[in-house]
DNA sequence: ATAATAATTGACTAAATTACTCGGTTATTA
DNA sequence: TAATAACCGAGTAATTTAGTCAATTATTAT
């Protein structure tokens, strides 16, 4: 299972963009410093968001990273599968050949907790993690429980990059 | 986040432990074969197992373990716990220490993923897993999704091991 | 009694993964 | 042309996970 502090980290940095970006394109070392991670390990990750279409970036003097897409188009879901490849429960990565030559026999189990997780982190989006940030800074305090929207069970589109 | 193969192999077992046991306890060394997982990892899984109060155990010859409660009261959730400590998402462990001196700004998103896991897996019981594998068996393959009884957001009250 | 079985324990090791650094290059602007 | 900041890939250190090993103890069948 790929939850890592590469992902947490990951989508830290997406709201600290998403937070930042209003005037101009936010650098790495800015965010390097208001959230307390390394810009070694910024530039790594940016990477992998910038080639999954994510962010955009601009160089030189003045430049940095924007959000590329409008933040409610945004899923938590997005930013970690970009940088923490699939997110997956089942040891046999969905193959079903996790025992002889079949599905073991808790696989319907991991396959099913994967939809699970999947179905929330894809209905939380940058804007509502933007939207939670200002209820805990206006003083509601872990009063704010995220919901996803999609509550269906059907598989969750997700677009690949274009850029 | 904490969800390993340890615990995917403790589902295992437990689960091929409740559809051996009817007659006389059931070996480590028959798990073993019969899952391909060794044996002495398996003891060392056991151990925690029966410390936790979700197996007993019967020496000598003759001898092996048995699933200590009622299938329907026996959740996924409990067993991963027992092997693998606490399933968190994030990365304070809960403690809220993770950025300067408060909860960093993604601290709710996954407290509450971490809530969505723990919710589903206490929903799932050994004996759901028994009758999923007798669908799977009986050619009903994969169309079997497991869903939680408890939908309620109430933290689920998880009882601490008695012997 | 004694031999065989099977649980029980704790310490220890190897492999894999994760987190992270480093040195350098390229594009852009002042 | 100098400073800024993205970009890139290879490499390393630390941690975690998976798994082994050697021994002990309880129980039962002979």
């Amino acid at each position: 299972m790929r939850l890592t502090t590469k992902g947490r980290f990951a989508v830290t940095a997406m709201l600290d963009l998403a937070l930042n970006e209003a005037e101009k394109p936010v650098t790495l070392a800015g965010i390097s410093q208001r959230q307390a991670i390394s810009l070694s390990y910024l530039e790594q990750l940016f990477s992998r968001l910038r080639r999954q279409g994510l962010v955009t970036s601009v160089r030189g003097p003045g430049g940095g990273y924007r959000v590329a897409k409008v933040h409610s188009e945004i899923s938590v879901s997005h930013i970690i599968t970009a940088v923490d490849e699939l997110i997956d429960a089942t040891q046999c990565g969905g193959k079903e050949d996790c025992h002889d030559e079949g599905r073991c026999m808790t696989h319907d189990l991991w396959a099913s907790l994967n939809n699970k997780i999947l179905d929330y982190l894809s209905g939380v989006t940058l804007a509502d993690m933007v939207e939670n940030k200002r209820q805990n800074d206006a003083g509601n305090a872990s009063e704010i429980v995220f919901t996803p929207r999609r509550t269906c069970t059907t598989p969750t589109p997700v677009e690949e990059a274009t850029a």
